[in-house]
DNA sequence: TGGCATGCCTATGTATACAATCGTGTACAG
DNA sequence: CTGTACACGATTGTATACATAGGCATGCCA
């Protein structure tokens, strides 16, 4: 399964490509995927159930979250990425081990104004400690609630003074997770975590439409 | 949303009326629930994404898990049931306390051989302890897992001796979340949960088909 | 006799026609 | 001027026809 369109048509959504009022009708979606109404509604359908959009009435729209929403999404992803850094210290391979050096490594290198860089290796190597753990079903949690978040992670990284303290938190975690340090990994995992949604909620204060 | 078609092809799935291996055709539920075969295929989907089917080739079939799977699914459950009793402590307002304490009066009267009772109003009190957390993403992870495994759990609450043992947790869950005691309420939701899936993995050693 | 290729048949993927519903705008009455 | 009722249009929900692909059986060849 998962159709191209699906992909698609959720790719689009995280990357803000409509508004969050504006109604998804299928019509619309037929046209601009050059599909017909069937698969669009699947998508549509699959797109609903991970959160992303929302039947408002009759017609979908983009789902968009309050700010008490988002701070919501932030505590459960703290206590699910404390205990996924906790887990990986147990279960990582060296190949795990090794693959999230290489993206430290590779993170370190970055230009630190590039916001579309930053996050895509920082989201490449949560990914990467998520799979450390060999955890289906963790995996599955934090793949869903990243999901419902994406859309506005973009910024946090350039947030000025971040993305130092991001890399630190991670070479303190990746050395936790080489020592097979459970507990210090979790609680550098939930700092760094904790520190994001600080961070978010900074940001919205001093912008609201950052949200 | 939410067509009946769907929840009654969840709960035929979750009563284990197909056989693990049996080909959910969709012709063949086409006829069962007198539709036409979009609803039905809308259907599948919908439990496709919930983990209850899953794409075997080309048919679909009822998703069974290993045991490791299962394991894998509870310490999850485990780490999320213990945040969410914390936070329950914390959020929950009198009338959820009164509600949770209602359910374990209730619970107290039931017949312990009554499996079926047993296992209802048992869902019923988790359902509203995560609901006490007023954390929508908590309690959508939280449904998502109790899902996956529910079509296994009827037996665990019969287990020689495990019925007291419930209840009491219960009530002293009750009693940490009155206190407002975050820490302690985690800490017995932890050890409950873990409890019981040491009881599902003794059920699994004394008759693996128990799974 | 065993393995592989091929063709048919069945089940799913896609498109579209048809039905029902919901929202909206307008007109009329108070 | 405002509220309500009715009708129309647009959009989604459902059914079905058509396209495609995958699996299985059969038969042929080694």
């Amino acid at each position: 399964m998962a159709s191209p369109i699906h992909q698609r048509l959720r790719e689009d959504v995280l990357a803000s490509v409509f508004a969050p009022d504006e109604p998804l009708t299928e019509a619309k979606l037929t046209e601009r995927y050059g599909a017909s109404r069937t698969p669009v509604r699947e998508a549509l359908q699959r797109l609903e159930q991970d959160g992303l959009v929302e039947r408002r009435g009759k017609a979908v729209v983009v789902r968009t979250h309050s700010a008490e929403e988002i701070i919501d999404i932030y505590e459960s992803r703290i206590i699910l990425e404390q205990a996924a850094a906790a887990k990986a210290a147990v279960k990582a391979t060296a190949l795990d081990r090794q693959l999230l050096t290489g993206l430290l490594t590779q993170m370190q290198q970055l230009d630190p104004s590039d916001g579309r860089s930053l996050a895509e290796t920082n989201r490449a190597f949560h990914a990467q400690l998520w799979r450390a753990t060999h955890s289906p079903s963790l995996i599955g949690l934090l793949e869903r609630l990243d999901q419902q978040v994406r859309r506005y992670t973009l910024t946090t990284l350039t947030y000025p003074g971040r993305w130092p303290v991001v890399l630190a938190d991670y070479a303190e975690l990746l050395a936790a997770i080489g020592d097979g340090d459970s507990a210090r990994a979790g609680e550098v995992a939930a700092r760094h975590m904790s520190d994001a949604l600080d961070i978010r909620l900074k940001m919205y204060a001093e912008d609201p439409r950052t949200l």
